[in-house]
DNA sequence: TGAGCATACGGAGAGGGCCTCCGGTTGACA
DNA sequence: TGTCAACCGGAGGCCCTCTCCGTATGCTCA
């Protein structure tokens, strides 16, 4: 979908004033907040919010990689790293936090992971295990990564602390334990 | 609240039959089934059901409790090990099969650990934490886990596990990969 | 410029879930 | 058997999701 130039003035319009809505309600109140409640506050009819995203996962894709939060972009912030275990971790460290970026949005991927690979959401993570395929294998390379260890085990790692994060957003202890053993445990 | 001797005979009627049935709507539709649904196939009215469990907490951590499918009677199957890394894996693993009990409970638990610790539920977290400290540390003695491991970063990393479970039930290549990864990283 | 049409809008309404409240019922005990 | 505390049922208010279709409006082309 996206804001395409074959769009309508007022189609592009309402497009916009949703995604901007929608943002910001989805960073308070998580992947379950009303729909409905952002129609309303985007000053749209619910219809029209139905026919731009035909279900919840749409929005929040949509939402997710408007403007330039995506992860594509930082990946200039990994390449000054010197190692490949630098690099790695960085970009584990970026995925991490894009898939916290609301409250129970590791939920969504997961379930859209399961129903079917179609959905924009699952498409997203296949592009995140590749990428991720490509720097660890640089890493295992130099010998600071394990053999044996995949870029779907660290995508399936970092979403399960990415949903750990979000459960608890108070702790800003950073996990540390949790973060040590998974560190422990892929490295060499 | 449980099934005391002091409620009247109908009340513990109706709590059998509502613990019953919602175990079976949990286990087949998981935590966020709806609880107007069981207490209509249960055969009593809503009020009843919100009387004897005021909220879905605490009808899940009824349901969980009921029988005896709960930890403690399975510490039997853990005494038969003979290291004590042996008896810690198959403690953690129990611990995760319970916390898999249901289609998104590890998210219940979560939300009922980060608001208060009163919950029945945040009960029962902090127990399995005290018992996993005390199995951790033989294990320690033994010198087959690392030092500086908690029983509170197992415990999170079976509930993120146990989450990830719960979100892919088909996938039964038994996530070798993530428990790959986090048995070598608590493991000396 | 303005007529005509494809495109897009809005919001009522059906369906369902959550939870409360209170008039009515029933088990327990004297 | 009568009395009352304990317990029940379910209507009803509120909110959410999603569909459907009559209406409005931007766009294009003559």
């Amino acid at each position: 979908m996206s804001t395409s130039r074959t769009m309508r003035a007022d189609a592009r319009k309402n497009y916009e004033a949703l995604i901007k809505t929608a943002r910001k309600h989805l960073s308070s109140q998580g992947v379950t907040t009303s729909l409905d409640a952002i129609a309303r506050e985007a000053g749209v009819g619910v219809g029209t919010l139905y026919r731009h995203f035909p279900d919840r996962d749409h929005l929040i894709f949509a939402a997710l990689n408007a403007q330039g939060e995506e992860l594509r972009t930082a990946a200039d912030l990994i390449r000054s790293a010197e190692t490949g275990l630098e690099r790695l971790e960085r970009w584990l460290a970026q995925v991490q936090n894009y898939l916290s970026s609301y409250q129970g949005l590791p939920d969504s991927i997961a379930q859209a992971l399961e129903s079917g690979d179609k959905t924009p959401l699952a498409i997203t993570c296949q592009e995140i295990i590749e990428i991720t395929d490509g720097i660890l294998a640089d890493a295992q390379q130099e010998g600071t990564v394990r053999p044996g260890i995949k870029g779907q085990d660290l995508f399936e790692t970092t979403l399960m602390t990415a949903w750990l994060i979000s459960q608890e957003p108070e702790r800003q202890r950073g996990l540390g334990g949790v973060g040590e053993i998974l560190r422990h445990g892929y490295r060499s």
